[in-house]
This record gives structure tokens, sequence and C-alpha cells, in this order.
RNA sequence: GCCAGGGUAGCUUAGCGGUAGAGCACAGGAUUCAUAUCCCUGCGGUCGUGGGUCCGACUCCCACCCCUGGUACCA
């Protein structure tokens, strides 16, 4: 048995979730549903991002204590994932204090190998946004975008840096090599065009005033915290176990897989390793980048006021509904659209009269014929098949178009067949292939739609089988 | 600005030198085991725009337009 640590990334956690968080969770969900179908150990993690600026401001604008607003953001996310039968091991919080110890031993690994130092940082600061920001970020009149008219102020700190010009070689190899695979390949070449630029130092922390005395401290220094990410990053170690239960964390690190959003790639693919790097510590195997969801063709913002919550869609629609689309109708390697007629359309032709129909008139045969339906065991997931090669690809849409094409050959094996009007053996041979398919279908659909499959499942093991209420009926109004 | 990817039927997309394929939606027909379902047939495309190469281009070359991302110490 092979072990197989997944990741998603971290949400931030200074609003609630929306229905990119939802492709993300679906998305990787699938992934870790999978390996644990083909007899993979798997440790999926999840977790809150709670050390940044934003979550403060946020808490502030809100007018709540920080860790209360905090705490009930995540546990909306925490929530969304359970709703979406999203199958998380581990939800590991950022304001947790094993997460901070964690933290502060990666930092002094990092420190220990030489590759931090102290410098004066010098930079242009929009108290509005609470902001550094450069020159060529801002209007004409040398004001930030956001508050115009505020002049920004010239800020000097001192701030401890790490040293990630030491690894611009190393990075370009590991993955060049796809020692660090980067999937799909566009991906990797952003990387690798990234690094060819030239890599800077970063800074890795800020002032206690300027972090407004929130995040994880700098060892040693009490008097700053920990930039967001050295720490947000490592919450994929500090949540199995890394330095505080080091059987554990041994077990599974490195990470198998890092699902993220294309947004946040770079922090992925070249600062995480970095930090692993000068901490003499295993790196990730594959990072599994995803794009976005518009709606209507118009990206999400708060400012547009499209932002769409994913629970009425699933308390309305069911999870696998949403899971279905999410998975079946948005490409992993682009941009994909959501929209709620859209979804309506997908569950209508896809679910209801697809996969629900046909499931409702083999039940319906099978109870009015009286015969027995042993049950036997299949495995679908064989290596190298299509659906198996889809999987390992992130090709969720491709995989699923395979199964619905399934469906449809089935229900037109069936309209060939005509089982309503035959009797005795025929019609039990024609059954029981329709039964075996239907089962296997069942099987396929597992890492998709959890739910459904099981309930197939079920109405199929026979020996008898009985017609059951509609899986997915049919809607209607808008 | 520069770099990468993309613009194919109403929608989602396959094809990437030899007379445009699919699913959904839509229209008609047939059937009744089934959720007014399923099945069959049909409608629907000057393949972003303008040039060029070629006997022949969605597919190659050039220019331009639009979309997405990257272009670091914002996430």
């Amino acid at each position: 048995m092979n072990k197989f640590y997944i990741t998603t990334a971290i949400p931030y956690v200074n609003a609630k979730p929306h229905i990119g968080h939802a492709l993300e969770f679906v998305q990787a969900d699938t992934i870790a549903r999978y390996n644990r179908i083909i007899g993979n150990d798997v440790l999926f993690l999840c977790g809150g991002d709670e050390n940044a600026i934003k979550n403060v401001q946020a808490a502030e604008k809100a007018k709540r204590p920080i860790q209360e607003f905090i705490d009930e953001n995540t546990k909306c996310f925490y929530d969304l994932s359970k709703k979406l039968n999203v199958q998380f091991t581990v939800w590991q919080k950022g304001s947790d204090s094993k997460h901070h110890l964690s933290s502060q031993k990666l930092w002094e690994l990092c420190a220990l190998a030489g590759k931090i130092y102290k410098k004066r940082y010098k930079g242009l600061y929009c108290v509005g946004c609470e902001l550094f920001y450069e020159k060529e970020e801002l209007d004409q009149n040398g004001e930030c975008l956001e508050h115009p008219g505020r002049k920004l102020e010239e800020v000097e700190e001192e701030n401890y840096f790490f040293k990630l010009s030491d690894y611009q070689k190393q990075l370009n190899e590991l993955i060049e090599t796809d020692t660090i695979a980067i999937l799909p390949a566009n991906r990797k070449k952003e990387m690798l065009a990234f690094l060819k630029r030239g890599l800077r130092d970063i800074s890795v922390s800020r002032s206690n005033t300027r972090a407004k005395n929130w995040g994880v401290s700098v060892p040693g220094d009490p008097a700053q915290k920990m930039y967001v990410w050295f720490d947000a990053l490592n919450i994929y170690q500090s949540g199995i176990g890394f330095n505080w239960d080091m059987d554990k964390y041994k077990k599974w690190w490195p990470a198998n897989l890092h699902v993220v959003g294309k947004g946040i790639l770079r922090f992925h693919a070249i600062y995480w390793p970095a930090f692993l790097l000068a901490a003499e510590l295993e790196l990730p195997k594959k990072i599994f980048v995803h794009d976005y969801l518009t709606v209507n063709g118009q990206k999400m913002s708060k400012t547009i006021g499209n932002i769409v919550d994913p629970i009425p869609l699933i308390n309305k629609y069911g999870a696998d509904a949403l899971r279905y689309y999410l998975l079946a109708k948005v490409s992993p390697f682009s941009d994909g659209d959501f929209s709620e007629e859209k979804l309506k359309q997908a569950y209508n032709s896809d679910l209801a009269n697809g996969l629900g129909n046909l499931v409702a008139r083999v039940a319906k045969l099978c109870e009015n014929s009286g015969f027995d339906y042993p049950e036997k065991e299949k495995h679908v997931f064989v290596k190298d098949s299509p659906l198996v090669e889809y999987l390992e690809e992130f090709r969720f849409d491709e995989a699923l178009k395979l199964i619905w094409y399934e469906i449809s050959s089935l229900d037109r094996t069936i309209q060939d067949k005509t089982p309503w009007k035959l009797a005795g053996e025929d019609l039990h041979e024609t059954l029981l292939f329709l039964v075996e398919e239907l089962r296997s279908i069942s099987n396929e659909l597992k890492p998709f739609l959890p739910e459904t499959a099981e309930k197939i499942k079920e109405q199929f093991k026979g020996p008898k089988i009985i017609s059951q209420k509609p899986l997915f009926p049919r809607i209607y109004t808008p």
C-alpha cells in the first residue's frame, strides 16, 4: 500500500467561500477518492490561512474580535466541504499553536542554514491598504488605485529576508526535470520563464506594528511576525505533525500532490520548494494548477456583486449535481463558466434524463422480471484504461464524458433489445447484462459522485432489484 | 510594453494541410421498460479580422483585434 498525501490550497478566511472554492475542493476530492479506491493510504489536507493581515482588516471592518471572526469564516469553509462530501482527513488552522511551533521550526532550520538575514527595507506604503507598493503599481499621481488622493508614505523598516536568489539554478533544474512536476505544461513554462528573469531575495517578516500583532512570531525576535506565505505554506507540514509528531510527519511527507489555483502557483512552485531546500526537507512531487470560474462570463468580484455562494445550490440541486457540473462542465486547465441556468441544464439532461432515467428503467425491468441478480465484485479502474488515464491527468471532464457515453450506449442497447417484449432466459440474460453494466458505471462514478454511486450500488446489489424513487427528479421551475 | 495560452454551430468543445465532428439546446418522427423520459431523423458553422504561401488552410507564415494568465517582496 502506497501513501498518498494530497492538499488543496489553504483558503483565505477573510470572507466566506464561493463557488471557486467548491471547484478546487471537488477536484481534489475526486483525486483523493480515486486514490483510496485503488488502494492507496490517503491523507487529504485543507486548512485556513488565518494569519494574513487582510483577515485582521476584514475583522476590523466587521467590528469583530479577530479570532472569533476567523473561526466563524473557517467554519464556513469546513461546512462547505462537508456539504460537498469532500473527505478531508486533516483541517489545519493557521492560528493553532501547533502550527505556530511548527512554522517556527521551519524558520529556525532556514536560519541555521544561513538563508535568513536582516536587512533594512524601504518602500512606499499605503496606509489605507496597509500594503507596500512598487512604483509601477501606482497611478500617474503616484497614488494607489484603491485610495486616490492619499499620498503614500515612504516607510523604512528592518525585516528578515530569505535568500531566494541562492536557489534559482536548483529550482530551474527541479522544475525542468519534473522532479517537481507542474501540470499543465504551460504553467510549468510560466514558472521556468519566471526563474529565467532571475530571483531576488524576499522579505519574510513584518514588524509587529505592521502585522497588527497578528500572526506567527519570528523565533528569537518577538518584535517581528512572519510573512504570511512563510507560515501559510507550512500548513502542509504542520498539519501532518512537523515538529509535534515526527513519526506521523515522516510517514506522510513529502506531499504527493498540491492542488492550487493559477493565481498562487509561484508561491508553491518557487517559494515553497526554496524554503524546504534551505531547511533540508523533502520537496513536493507534483502541483496541479487549475484555472478559475467566471459567472455568466464575468469575473467574480465583490464590486460587481456576482459572487456565487455554493450552499444554496447544494440545497436545491444536491451535492452530486454541483460536483457533476464542476467536474464535467468545467475544463480543468482553462477558465470555466458557471451559471445556475447551465447547472440546471446539465442536471436535467445528464443527471435526470441520462443517468437517473437509465437507473429507473433498468430497476423497473428487473422488478417486473422477478429474477435474482447475485452480486459480483468488479474492478473498474484498470491500469492503462482510458478512464484511469484521464484521472491521472486530471481530465475530469473527459473522464465523465467517457462514462456518459457508456450511459447512452446502455440506453441504446435497451432500445435495441426491447426487454419489455422478452421473457424467460432471453430476458434474464439481457437484464443480467444491463445490471452488470450499471454496477460498473456506479463503480466508475465513485470518485466523482460518491453519494449517487452509493445509491446505485445499494439499489442494484441484488439478489432482488426493485424500483425506487428517482435519483434526480427533473426540475421544471426556474 | 514584453512573454505564454486561447478565440470553431445559441452553449460546451474535438480536429491542426485534402470537401468541418460531437454533446447540450431547438424542430419533426417513432416507442412505452423509464423522471413529458429513452430511441431515430433533421436544423444549425464564410472555423476572431485582414493579407500571404500552397493544386488545396480551421490547420503553415505575417499583421491586427479580443479574452485569460505571468511579468515577484499583494494574495
